[in-house]
RNA sequence: GGGCCGAUAGCUCAGCUGGUUAGAGCACCCGCCUGAUAAGCGGGAGGUCGGUGGUUCGAGUCCACUUCGGCCCA
């Protein structure tokens, strides 16, 4: 019975995948990991995870967060951190009501409520959790472990009173406030937009475009002029703004309808006056206007408070259009909404929330504002303040529902956190906050609070987390309940109302008790106290919601036991999102900690210790994006996106069919296709890999499929394309006609094709993701993920099935040679187990490299460095499969058995070395790679040693260094000689000496002569390597060796300075083989450098380079030089032949198919200078190729032969396969 | 218009606090090795490190300006 289960070379990486998620599930895995760890325990790491809104499908950019997100839990859980993984939904805002809206048919505030409030906020909660199976079946597949039954909603009770607690507090504090905001309104549905509606709603129109004259008070005759394309705000004006540094000018126009005296900017003179005749009367700066008082167009109502109708300063007057006079209605523009703040000038808004001017504007009232545009310009027409009509040709928004509906910028009441109040405690925090990349903290975040403005906080919407505030509508006193049972303390019947329809409808979720409208119905009086408290409309920001839930997600601090979750949480060790966040969550997150977690408040809450900053996060991975192979971002719309599944499960694509020959318009573009093949237009497929060599495709229609087709090219797709008028034709697939008839398709159905050869699978697409940086955004393709498997997962995945081939074949079982499990200490009393100082330098070698990947994959990961560790992991399968195991394969097949102890030392340490790295190897790729990490695990560790073991890698330790078993110096030796084998192949790859080409020596000179004595043993490898008899390692190679002594700059810089140049020259100028010559004999050399004293320089301070001079079959590198000696004696040349000759064996064994057991018999028939030279090497042939006897002759009958050439000889070779 | 990031070989990307021969993989070509490898090894070709100017003994790396992309915001 095998040790091990074999381990086939077939890949099917989604499969093995399926197979440990089952076994996680089985044995609850993922549960067994959160609980405490015992003596090993080291406390909580905390994770928080950001809500996503489950509103959409998730796409690749998903997939990048989760990978990252699971990374570093389950790496601090195997360190002994219990790792607590809440997960959670953002329910609330506007993408679910825009979706609601949608299905619906319907748009806008008044639409919305035509229809009913209560259906319509039934329909958003049915509608958040619409993709939640898709979201939760990715995350599962990727292997994200986070806890997905015991998530936090944003829409629950429970959290909304944790978000209602948190803006009490921020009221409290007098850090809530009424103020206004300018959005985007679209007048008919009642409704304000957001930017990404509004910018899909842009049209070109013309639009007027008039300058209007505001005389100015006390000097009759002078006006200033202002340009506007929206003459309906001119009612609503109470100020004028210039540019303090620009240049304005008094003029006077002499002539026409238009004469008197006019101020405005000297760069827009020409432009606006065109060919009047006037003249300048005099120039002033924009910054001598300021103060300056006029009287307003249209006087129908008096501005709210502030000083109105005079000139100021503002920073957005530009003089790319307009007078350089800038028209001012706060209520009608966000830039004037700011100025006018600034300046204190007041407010006024004459028209109404549905877009019509108010009834204070007598002949117009009542009127839609940009219908009475005309009107208004007549009006001033006939009062002489209109200096000139004109029209502009511009871009728009329009609501992007109702597109013949303009939108209007319009100040809505609104309500702000005081976020500027505290913006230095905001900033200070984020100076904490330990970012990566570390640009952003100063960069584009910090940037974004150096420049904040208040939060506003308000939404004039119906599904959100309702804002607390009821205001007595008497007093006009405020009061900011912060839980349901503080409402029910003032009013103890206050959710009648929604108790009532709770009865009608049973089904109504209880979660919508403090819901709009419902909560809406919810009033108290107070003893002494006239009038009635009643909730203000809005609904907040789900920007805030998501923000609070460090705190909201254990319902704090209302819930049972929410204190101590939440003291134990806060803060977090560890968030990451993609950049997008920014503005989004991490502020969120960020300002509502610093200000309602201030040490005051927390020394109030009873917080154990007071958390200094950073809070509520201690580090922050932020994300780059995922784009396409070409860097766009993907999206479905551009048709560059490719779906998770097609990485992770089945490669496979729908494509339109074209059948061959149908006679139909794209005949000439499809081409012929046999019934073997199957033609695909010339695009890249999303990225699809279907051109590779090899590719085998199947045709799948319904229950029928076709298999094993070769895909070939066909026209191009945009010729496929532009021929139908159908973009989906872009992905065509050419059917022959006998293969389009078994499946009954014709040109013009849609079918799926896949890929025969499986999906990469999650952990290629987890470590797609880990091997570059992952804040840079990053191309995305099936081929890359492919490449980045193949480096490193495949090379991993070919070592551990060579490892369980041979395991089983020789007995070789950890558990019966006494292991006790797989810590060093488990192992010392194992049997064949030698402390690995004993062991030979290849073993000791792997061991010290082991020892080193696992310190520098510990150190970036405690780093964050995800990309470093994944390299330091790559490099290690390289080296333990390119070299280790390919070094070490014969002492896999020396004679002996392990189980009958006839195995030799040698081979056992193989054995114990490869499976303990192997098994190490395996938990340091837990986190990264966690199915194969498990997969290895479980069969190289558990199957043998079962419960002395962790059941799964991720229950397991984390492998900590031990210093003990790092051996630098052999590491760089093992670099030096595999340097030294690389120039002996280059040098008998110019020279055109084969390798199966015995040679008798090579010579070796290095840079570092310390390095000679040093390498030792590895000499033999080195010789194996180069197939030479002997490796020499001379004093000197003057003859075929030249030298150059330099500077090391790094060392002399910082001591030299500026003498550098000198010491460089003086270098040069002497002998360097005499340079060299006396560095080696006394250890410094002395350099005059110009007229000062000489400077003496140390080895350490001078770098001796070496190059082989020309004439001899010599390579230099960094390393030092190497010489073959290239002659061919006629005993190398006959041994050569007998290296020929197993190699046409091996070759003909594999072409017989012979299984590597096999015995043979050979024949040899050739010239006896040849068969006398094989005769001399018989049991090497013999020994290599598995024959039981080699004759010299003709082939027997039956036998498989072979005419070759070996050397300059023709021979006859045949091979038998011998019975038993 | 503001902010941030990026630009390095045909492609995808490394390149730490400045150190003088700029690396890797893929693809290509040549050669080799091979009974774990939809492989491996060696070599070759391919780069004025987007451009200009500056700081420095020394710049892919620091600074300024600039061009082109991407993202965020207005």
């Amino acid at each position: 019975m095998a040790v091990f289960r074999s381990v086939s070379t077939q890949y099917d990486f989604p499969a093995l995948e399926q197979r440990v998620l089952a076994f996680w599930k089985e044995r609850e895995i993922f549960a067994k990991s959160l609980a405490p760890r015992g003596d090993a325990d080291r406390g909580t790491f905390v994770f928080y995870e950001g809500p996503p809104t489950a509103n959409g499908l998730p796409h690749n950019g998903h997939v990048l967060t989760r990978v990252i997100k699971d990374l570093f839990p389950r790496y601090k859980t195997m360190q002994g951190f219990t790792v607590p993984r809440k997960a959670g939904w953002d329910t609330h805002g506007l993408p679910v009501e825009v979706e609601v809206e949608k299905e619906l048919g319907i748009h806008g505030g008044e639409a919305i409520a035509e229809y009913g409030i209560e259906p319509f906020t039934q329909r958003c909660i049915e509608s958040v959790f619409r993709y939640t199976a898709e979201w939760e079946r990715l995350t599962e597949r990727i292997g994200f472990w986070v806890d997905l039954q015991d998530a936090y909603v944003t829409f629950h009770t429970r959290y909304v009173e944790s978000v209602w607690w948190a803006l009490s507090r921020l009221f409290a504090k007098g850090l809530l406030y009424q103020g206004h905001k300018v959005v985007w309104w679209w007048p008919q549905g009642g409704t304000a937009l957001s930017a990404g509606e509004v910018g899909q709603g842009y049209k070109t129109v013309t639009d007027p475009a008039v300058v209007v004259r505001f005389p100015v008070d006390g000097d009759d005759g002078l006006s200033l002029l202002a340009w506007t394309t929206t003459p309906w705000t001119l009612a609503s004006n109470v100020a004028l703004a210039i540019g303090e540094a620009l240049d304005y000018v008094e003029v006077e126009v002499t002539e026409g309808d238009e004469a008197g005296r006019y101020l405005l900017a000297d760069g827009r003179r020409e432009a606006i006056l065109g060919d009047r005749p006037h003249h300048v009367v005099r120039t002033v700066k924009g910054s001598e206007l300021i103060g300056l008082r006029y009287r307003p167009p249209f006087s129908f109502a008096e501005p709210d408070g502030g000083d109105p109708f005079r000139v100021i300063p503002a920073d957005f007057v530009t003089l790319d259009q307009g007078t350089g006079v800038v028209h001012v209605a706060p209520a009608f523009g966000e830039d004037d909404y700011r100025v006018g703040r600034e300046q204190g000038v007041g407010f006024l808004q004459l028209v109404s929330p549905d877009g019509k001017m108010t009834e204070a504007c007598g002949e117009f009232a009542g009127r839609f504002c940009k219908e009475v545009d005309r009107d208004l310009i007549r009006d001033l027409k006939r009062r002489g303040l209109l200096f000139s009509d004109g029209q502009v040709r511009h871009e728009y928004p329009f609501c992007w529902r109702a597109d013949d509906d303009p939108l209007i910028q319009y100040a809505r009441k609104s309500w702000f956190v005081r976020t500027t109040e505290k913006i230095d405690g905001v900033i200070a925090n984020n100076r904490a906050t330990k970012w990566y990349p570390g640009h952003i903290q100063e960069g584009r975040f910090g940037d974004f609070l150096a420049n904040n403005v208040d939060w506003a906080l308000s939404r004039e919407r119906f599904w959100g987390t309702p804002l607390n505030i009821w205001i007595n509508d008497e007093t006009g006193a405020m009061d900011a309940p912060a839980s349901v049972d503080e409402i029910l303390a003032r009013n103890p019947d206050a959710f009648a109302a929604f108790d009532a329809a709770r009865e009608k409808d049973p089904s109504l979720s209880e979660h919508l008790r403090v819901h709009k409208p419902w909560v809406d119905h919810v009033t108290w009086t107070k003893a002494g106290e006239p009038g009635t408290y009643r909730r203000v409309p809005e609904v907040i920001d789900c920007w805030f919601d998501s923000g609070c839930m460090p705190f909201a997600q254990w319902g704090y601090p209302h819930a049972d036991g929410s204190r101590e979750r939440f003291e134990q949480a806060f803060p977090a060790d560890f968030i990451s999102e993609a950049i997008d966040q920014t503005r989004g969550w991490f502020y969120s997150l960020l300002a509502i900690s610093t200000l309602v977690f201030d040490e005051e408040t927390q020394r109030e809450l009873g917080l154990g210790d007071v958390r200094e900053y950073p809070h509520p996060y201690k580090h922050c991975v932020v994300l780059g994006h995922v784009c396409d192979r070409t860097g766009k971002k993907e999206s479905k719309s551009k048709r560059n996106y490719t779906p998770p599944d097609i990485i992770i499960d089945r490669v496979t694509m729908p494509m339109k069919v074209v059948v061959a020959g149908d006679g139909g318009p794209l005949n000439d573009l499809a081409g012929t296709v046999t019934d073997e093949q199957v033609g695909l237009t010339r695009d890249d497929h999303e990225g699809l890999d279907f051109q590779r060599r090899g590719c085998e495709l199947t045709i799948r229609k319904d229950d029928a499929s076709v298999s094993c087709l070769e895909p070939v090219g066909a026209g191009k797709a945009d010729d496929f394309a532009a021929a139908t008028d159908d973009n989906d034709y872009r992905h065509s697939v050419i059917l022959s006609p006998a293969i389009a008839g078994r499946l009954g398709l014709t040109t013009g159905d849609t079918v799926e094709i896949e890929d025969a050869t499986p999906a990469p699978g999650a952990d290629a697409f987890r470590w797609f993701f880990y091997v570059s940086p992952p804040w840079n955004n990053t191309r995305h393709s099936l081929a890359g993920v492919r490449l980045a498997q193949k480096e490193t997962l495949i090379t991993l995945y070919n070592v551990y099935s060579f490892f369980t081939i041979y395991a089983n074949i020789d007995g070789f079982d950890p558990a019966a040679l006494g292991a006790t499990g797989i810590e060093a200490a488990d192992l010392a009393k194992a049997t064949g187990f030698r402390p690995i100082a004993e062991r030979g330098e290849l073993d000791r070698w792997l061991v010290s490299e082991l020892e080193l990947t696992t310190a520098a994959v510990t150190a970036a990961l405690d780093d964050y460095q995800v990309h470093e560790a994944a390299r330091a992991l790559s490099a290690f399968v390289d080296g333990l499969s390119n070299w280790y195991l390919r070094r070490s394969r014969k002492r896999f097949w020396a004679p002996g058995e392990v189980g009958d102890d006839s195995a030799s030392t040698d081979k056992l340490d193989a054995y114990w070395t490869t499976w303990e790295c192997l098994v190490t190897l395996g938990r340091l790729l837990a986190p990264f790679t966690p199915f194969l990490a498990d997969d290895l695990f479980g069969n190289l560790a558990v199957a043998p040693l079962g419960e002395r073991v962790a059941e799964s890698v991720h229950l397991a330790s984390w492998p900590v260094a031990d210093e003990s078993r790092i051996d630098r110096a052999l590491s760089s030796r093992m670099a030096a000689a595999r340097d030294v084998v690389s120039l002996g192949l280059a040098a008998r790859s110019a020279h055109r000496l084969r390798v199966r080409q015995p040679l008798s020596a090579v010579q070796v000179c290095f840079a570092d002569p310390t390095m000679a004595e040093s390498l030792g043993s590895l000499g033999a490898t080195v010789a194996e390597e180069l197939n030479v008899k002997a490796v020499h390692f001379p004093a000197s190679l003057d003859e075929c060796v030249q030298y150059e002594v330099r500077p090391n700059f790094k060392a002399l810089g910082p001591k030299i300075g500026k003498r550098m140049p000198l010491v460089q020259k003086a270098l040069r100028a002497a002998d360097p083989a005499a340079l060299k010559r006396e560095l080696d004999a006394s250890g410094a050399v002395a350099v005059a450098v110009g007229d000062g004293d000489p400077i003496t320089l140390g080895p350490d301070e001078l770098e001796v380079r070496l190059a082989a001079k020309d004439g001899f079959a010599a390579e230099g590198g960094r390393v030092g030089v190497i010489v073959l000696d290239t002659e061919v004696t006629p005993e190398l040349e006959r041994e050569g032949w007998g290296r020929e000759v197993v190699n046409r064996i091996q070759t003909m064994r594999k072409d017989l198919d012979l299984a590597y057991v096999d015995r043979i018999s050979i024949a040899i028939d050739g010239p006896t200078a040849l068969t006398d030279a094989l005769a001399e090497h018989r049991d090497a042939i013999a020994g290599e190729t598995l024959a039981v006897d080699i004759a010299f002759g003709p082939a027997p009958d039956g036998a498989e032969a072979r005419e070759v050439q070996i050397g300059p000889h023709t021979a006859t070779i045949a091979v038998t396969r011998v019975a038993g």
